[in-house]
DNA sequence: GGTGGAAATGATAGCGCTACCATCGCAAGC
DNA sequence: GCTTGCGATGGTAGCGCTATCATTTCCACC
């Protein structure tokens, strides 16, 4: 036995095919005894729609497509739990695929989701390729990117500024007497954008340009290796800041293992304000980011677009700020 | 202007639909000259094939669902690698869906994602609504639980035995002189079988029974608050079997805050094997489960399937292993 | 009683693709 | 020369749904 089509619930409630449609689409448009029947007969043979179908026929899919450059990064999650919030209200649901930091696995990626006909495209990160950008144009669906601003988005771009992040947390140690100081950070463009603020805002200030430390991955481990490299490139280094909380976290413990005293020999600071860093000793100052509201609002302007509202803002700045713990704090508060 | 169809495509590439359609999934049977022609034609257009009329003629969707209770959860993400690892070599793509711990969301999550018609389905956990087994069983397609062995599959698991996880770390601790133990974990089904393999190994030796807490979620938070409880009720517990690693990091923190000595006077397990345990001092012993190889694992099962091979094995056993550190070392290695 | 119009329902014609079978051309074999 | 068989290609007819435009019903109103 096939799984029933529309015409089966049709014949059992004894109505034609488009009624059930309607009950399904627009309930409110159906007569309420006409109603009960059909809900009935869906419910008695298990009907479940053939959502291909129609989004061959309404050219309309319910599908919001999100790229991420991985999954296993916790802070992403945040992110995608805010998405699903706002657009699951919508009956929309995400196709998620992520490209691992490839440029080729975006583009392959971009292709196999567009071929499902989502309704809307949600980026994390800002599309840089070129015939990416002009393609995304072309496909005449909203398309949201989000987590780093850019002047000149593809369409609409949420997030808030790594790069003033980087020149905040520079100046967050130099106003606790620090001043040389180390970056650590992976290849992605929102370490380097942060890398870039932050050696901005030291050479603005007058203070030596920093270390940088260029690592693969978020890893604790790798977090170690580079404040092991620091320490030796640069032993008189009074601050570093990292990428990432995870970085951070490996930096801490390095110290730790070294007996370099945290703050007072060496401060550190992450990113993400990831749990971790609030419990461990000392606490991981860190920068905390919009990451459920990026989320949340990219959904919501999906939202608002589908509904043809006219667009907004194209760059929607969601701000950031400084979490100071332990792990910065002045020397003379020793 | 629209997109192209393969209507367009044909056209300019002086052929037919049914010849496009076929350079696309079986480029064998074509004639090399054609296949260029095509194939340069595709390209000029920038045409990408409509999956949604794909699937509908040819009842393949190229999708297949993936059923996760969190995607926060990073232990899960491995899974998710493997699983993508192992489908993408045959062009399919995952729909992943979170039903965040709830049987409701479940029901509706898997309602949306047969809608799209997957050609299987991966759902960590194991189905246990029965209306929801049958519905299952009756799609017709592959599905393929994880994570946790079942002696009566849906279909095909794939996973270790949560309750001799729970099991062998009971006596992995009471090899080490202790028997006074907890547990903490949570309210899924995983967790559930962790305690009940825990408390039964211990009753077989004639071990007191363990205190256990429940907790809500796996934070670090949690596993503090959880072993702050014990201490208050039972002052004398040598060792704590948490759920996952994430719970046991925060035990260990809350150890260092109260100045009890890991693992001297208390001893501390996770299960999971995530970085952080690793790197932390003293490290943290923990289960080490094989979390990429189920994903990967699944995914085989399913290409298997579908290519028409007969059932193997519905349980498939991939096992675990206890990872010694310093956080359960006997007291007498003080 | 006739008219207008809203509410409820239905008939028809695709959406863009592929399964199925038919056709065509050509080399091999007798 | 004629058949056989195979590789390459195409025509036709849907897949299961919904957009669009009827059609029907029924009530309000003059």
């Amino acid at each position: 036995m096939s799984r029933p089509r529309i015409e089966d619930v049709a014949a059992r409630a004894g109505t034609s095919p488009i009624t059930v449609s309607r009950v399904l689409r627009e309930p409110a448009k159906v007569a309420p005894a006409t109603r009960a029947r059909v809900t009935a007969a869906i419910a008695a043979l298990g009907y479940i729609p053939n959502l291909s179908a129609s989004s061959l026929a309404s050219r309309r899919s319910g599908i919001v497509g999100l790229l991420v450059p991985t999954i296993d990064n916790s802070i992403f999650a945040a992110t995608v739990q805010g998405l699903t919030d706002a657009v699951a209200t919508a009956g929309l649901q995400l196709l998620l695929g992520d490209f691992r930091y490839s440029d080729e696995g975006e583009r392959a990626l971009v292709r196999a989701l567009v071929g499902r006909q989502p309704d809307a495209l949600v980026v994390v990160g800002v599309v840089r390729d070129r015939a990416l950008r002009e393609m995304l144009l072309g496909l005449d669906i909203p398309v949201i990117e989000t987590w780093d601003l850019t002047t000149r988005p593809v369409d609409t771009v949420v997030g808030f500024s790594n790069r003033e992040a980087g020149a905040a947390m520079a100046r967050h140690f130099m106003a606790r007497g620090r001043h040389r100081l180390a970056f650590v950070g992976g290849r992605d463009q929102r370490a380097q954008a942060r890398a870039a603020g932050f050696a901005a805002a030291l050479e603005r200030a007058g203070a030596p340009s920093p270390v940088t430390e260029i690592v693969d991955g978020a890893a604790i481990a790798e977090g170690r290796r580079a404040v092991a490299r620091i320490l030796t490139i640069a032993p008189k280094t009074e601050g570093v800041f990292f990428s990432t909380d995870m970085l951070a976290v490996g930096g801490l413990i390095e110290c730790q293992h070294c007996n370099i005293a945290v703050p007072y020999q060496l401060a550190i600071a992450g990113l993400g304000d990831q749990e971790i860093g609030r419990e461990l000793t000392p606490a991981l100052t860190t920068v905390r980011v919009p990451a459920y509201e990026i989320g949340k609002n990219a959904g919501e302007i999906v939202l608002s677009r589908l509904r043809g509202d006219p667009i907004g803002k194209r760059v929607l700045n969601l701000g950031f700020s400084i979490v100071e713990r332990e792990s910065t704090q002045a020397r003379s508060a020793k």
